[in-house]
DNA sequence: GGGTGCATGTAATGGGTTACATGATTCT
DNA sequence: AGAATCATGTAACCCATTACATGCACCC
């Protein structure tokens, strides 16, 4: 029951319902948009854009450019702004996605404490990555679009991001300093291990 | 190149190496212990067991009950613990989950803005649920076992949980009110700025 | 008699990434 | 000369969920 069908098909209707694009743009503008809380292979792009186009969800025009290759340009059609539509009045079901990093952590203990150390700083570099992107280039990219409609909710949604960034270099820092004092203690207590100290890199 | 072989067959390893069990004790244990960032389904992980013991990375031998059905009880290896130690000592790469109530949520212009007020009502709710099971249930399970080595760093994934999850919920409030600021405007063309306390639900 | 829990497994299906294949132009 | 960017697509493969198949015991 429940198809579970994903939504790597509704997410072209969804950007193509902005302006008309090619393979190529679907694939750039996924990316820089949506891009920290959804991607899209060009492996689903294309045959997916098939699809639609099957369906009558999307029209496509062929551009010729000299220079350049050919462009397939796909706009919506009225009949996909509907398929969006209904999608979209469909509550998304909850999902609990995994993350590698917390089991790699959870199984700490078997591995000394600089291991698990190391994993926490990485995230916090990638967090600090990605929260300098939404507060910088995702705002102003919003902002030189705010007329239109669609920008309070593009907000809401680089809001999402920060906050749980926020969360999670919290929680990075408060872990280092657990894992300090964790690897601390085994130094002191063992008989002077000799450890290869590659922690640094 | 770099076969990104998902870690099903690890967190096996892993849960094993706290004790012996079935796969279906796996399928429990999972469930209730990482379950809120990782699942495994039975599907994986009875083929799993399998291809783990072909490779010696752990032993079964079958339990027999009377009254219940036999159980085949899987059990860790020395090799199966050198194996979980070199997947430990590997960085895992940071992945960008699908996020697909923000997918929906960034398209929100296309649909009454009560709808996509629903999805964030929704998040909320689970959000809540899951936190209280991180508060509660999850927290008591670790202190019973504190004496455990791997206990510090099962309370760090819970507490990674519980920040997320605080994260989510504040982003949740602010976003339902700007929500119903938006509703509001539409419904009165913009005119009064006087807000209802209470939108219907 | 029927639902639930224990228990193991396979098959069908679907979803998604990556590698491969091609090829022109522009930049360094 | 060689790398990067633009541009489209296919094929192989991997991963994962779900449904199906089986069956006993216990409780209501």
């Amino acid at each position: 029951m429940a198809k579970r069908s994903s939504s790597s098909m509704e997410v072209l209707l969804g950007m193509l319902a902005i302006e008309p694009m090619s393979g190529y743009d679907l694939g750039m503008t996924i990316r820089s948009s949506v891009g920290y809380f959804w991607n899209e292979s060009y492996g689903q792009i294309y045959p997916n854009l098939k699809r639609l186009a099957a369906a009558g969800l999307v029209n496509s025009k062929t551009e010729r450019h000299k220079g350049k290759p050919d462009r397939r340009v796909y706009s919506i059609t009225k009949k996909g702004r509907e398929r969006l539509k209904s999608w979209l009045s469909v509550e998304p079901q909850p999902e609990i996605p995994r993350n590698e990093m917390l089991l790699k952590l959870f199984f700490g203990e078997h591995v000394p404490a600089e291991v698990p150390m190391g994993y926490v700083e990485r995230e916090a570099e990638v967090c600090r990555a990605l929260l300098g992107f939404l507060e910088r280039e995702a705002r102003e990219g919003i902002d030189k679009n705010r007329h239109y409609p669609g920008a309070p909710y593009w907000r809401m949604a680089v809001r999402f991001g920060e906050l749980e960034m926020r969360a999670h270099l919290l929680w990075a820092d408060e872990t280092l300093v657990e894992l300090k004092k964790m690897a601390g203690k085994k130094r002191n207590h063992g008989r002077t291990k000799k450890e290869k100290s590659h922690a640094g890199r």
